[in-house]
DNA sequence: TTGAAAGCGATACCAG
DNA sequence: CTGGTATCGCTTTCAA
């Protein structure tokens, strides 16, 4: 996302309040309310199991807006024992429209549930100790990326009174829900196709930048096992996200005698692609070229870019499960449907 | 991102605790390693004011350790009268590598700085609700997105504690440090550069999706500012993203008359070329094209994409800002040299 | 219907 | 050098 950062400064301070008092507390709302502290919880709270008159609601309501009054999430923490975070990882690497329209309806569900979803960075720490650190908000809930955190991480946020721990990734986690994120059925989708449509000497890419193995790891591991029995081999060829590492990948093409490669997404295949007709090599005569993700640029490509789709859990399903599992954390977990790995062919491959 | 749920599976509770004993608080550590809280606070904390004995500091760790003791964020946030948090918005669109990055950055650099930060989806409440909604968690410093935010909801933030607020945006908000993210500066470098490029009757592409008005806004706002005064026109143009949006508006394009269109950002842009080069308009000989964020696919398409490219603020650097504010809240802020929005031309303008 | 008061967990002051 | 203790803001039980 594009940014400009054109000048930094400072308005003055409002004039209004020269003191900046310390921040209003309920109790300072239930002086000025006339009541005490406990009416201005049940007033706030709405509180169903105790009856307050209107008058004195009103009273409440108008010294809180006239203070301003906001609750300290901290006290009620402290009160209630666990907050209601729930606390998610930021990813390491850009984020596709999937990935950025799952979260966006998995935070909105969730907050019409009343809960608060928040994105932690995991920047730093890593694993377990990025599990302790978690650990000391208190979350009510926790998905966490699944190789990162071990048994122990997640043993510290159980402890620590999550109520859920769901892990997202391929591998499960003992003492977690896991959500099986199977890349590798990608990479058995991509291989299987290439497979399919005559191709022998198949070649995998793996992204050359860091961060990225919790995907691309899953992705080759899947076309080795698709294609292991047959008489088809597998390459691993790693690229980075460059023109020159693509320029210098397809310089030396002809020698590899490869006739189909799975591309790990749709950007590192249209990148390679590109490369390649640059290099005088032809898509799909000479090699067949399949992506992943269905991002809209395959469908703006010539040839138009064959991909595997993959099926995400819809943000508000994940949402449900998670507010179920707060709800009765003992529960047996429902089993899910797999959703599957489908390719979609178009005209490169 | 990609991801397949398989399956939903719980593994076995572990049989080393039975029973879910309550967590482990400071006073349990202290019992146990018969001493008292105060020792366990001050040794955990590294406290410089006092000296605790070397078997004792060992004691308590070791007793820490045993229980799996973690510490709660509330009960020192409370105490402190705020937390150590640093909330920034997460951006209702797919983020691009730029902006990941930057986020990346900051997070190290202020986790580094024994900050947390957290993204805050403001999903669902908007503008000084949510403003409301960060306060209770009573974060140290924020980074509202400027508009959404005004300034009774940056008010309610400073009032509630934060000892830095930072809009990110094209408008000051009152009361806040401003990040001054010229998106209007974008739009000026596209449409003076088609003016250069001697192009008259201009188009300037809006998507049509929801939630884009913030960045899509100033973008239009800077290119009817920079052809002010001059003979070219500008023609807004409404563009979902879609391969059916986009042939629909290449259809028309002849009946438009236009010689030059800023396509909002490179993945408009290429999805625009493709449609017109498919309804048989050429590039750049009947319409020049220039998009915006010097995305890697613009590299890649034939004719290749121009495009304008702009400097975001370092995340180290918009980190120690942040540091710095907070440490010295009235502090004159520094100025900043302006970045620039610098067009790079290729083969589509 | 409202008020008084206990207590959640961590910390820092003040005694010893 | 270490321990007792008051305190932060909020919720909720119990009494009035």
């Amino acid at each position: 996302m594009p940014y400009v950062m054109v000048q930094i400064q400072n308005t003055p301070a409002p004039t209004k309040s020269p003191v900046p008092r310390p921040v209003p507390t309920s109790a300072d709302v239930a002086r000025l309310a006339g009541v005490s502290r406990a009416t201005v919880s049940y007033v706030l709270n709405n509180a169903s199991a105790v009856r307050i008159s209107e008058p004195t609601r009103r009273r409440v309501h108008a010294a809180a807006k006239e203070l301003g009054y906001v609750p300290h999430a901290a006290g009620r923490t402290l009160r209630a024992g666990h907050s209601r975070m729930v606390l998610m990882p930021t990813l390491p690497v850009p984020a596709g429209p999937l990935y950025s329209q799952f979260v966006h309806d998995f935070q909105g569900a969730l907050s019409r549930l009343d809960y608060t979803v928040v994105q932690y960075g995991a920047t730093g720490l890593r694993g377990d100790d990025a599990a302790r650190a978690w650990a000391e908000l208190r979350p009510v809930a926790v998905l966490v990326p699944s190789p990162g955190v071990g048994p122990e991480g997640v043993a510290v946020l159980k402890r620590s009174g999550a109520r859920a721990v769901v892990t997202l990734g391929p591998e499960a986690v003992e003492g977690a829900r896991a959500l099986l994120l199977d890349h590798a059925d990608v990479g058995r989708s991509a291989a299987a196709h290439l497979y399919a449509r005559g191709r022998r000497r198949i070649a995998v890419v793996v992204p050359a930048e860091r961060g990225m193995e919790m995907f691309s790891a899953p992705r080759l591991a899947g076309s080795r096992e698709a294609l292991h029995g047959t008489d088809a081999t597998v390459t691993e060829l790693s690229l980075a996200y460059t023109e020159e590492s693509a320029a210098a990948l397809a310089a030396r093409w002809p020698a590899l005698g490869l006739d189909g490669v799975f591309a790990y997404n749709d950007e590192y295949a249209m990148l390679l692609m590109r490369a390649l007709q640059d290099a005088g090599v032809r898509v799909p005569e000479d090699v067949a070229v399949i992506g992943a993700d269905d991002l809209m640029l395959g469908r703006l490509l010539r040839p138009r870019l064959s991909t595997v789709r993959i099926a995400l859990p819809s943000g508000r399903d994940l949402a449900s499960l998670v507010d179920r599992a707060v709800r009765s954390p003992a529960a047996a977990p429902e089993a899910h449907e797999p959703f599957g790995a489908t390719v979609v062919q178009r005209d490169s491959s």
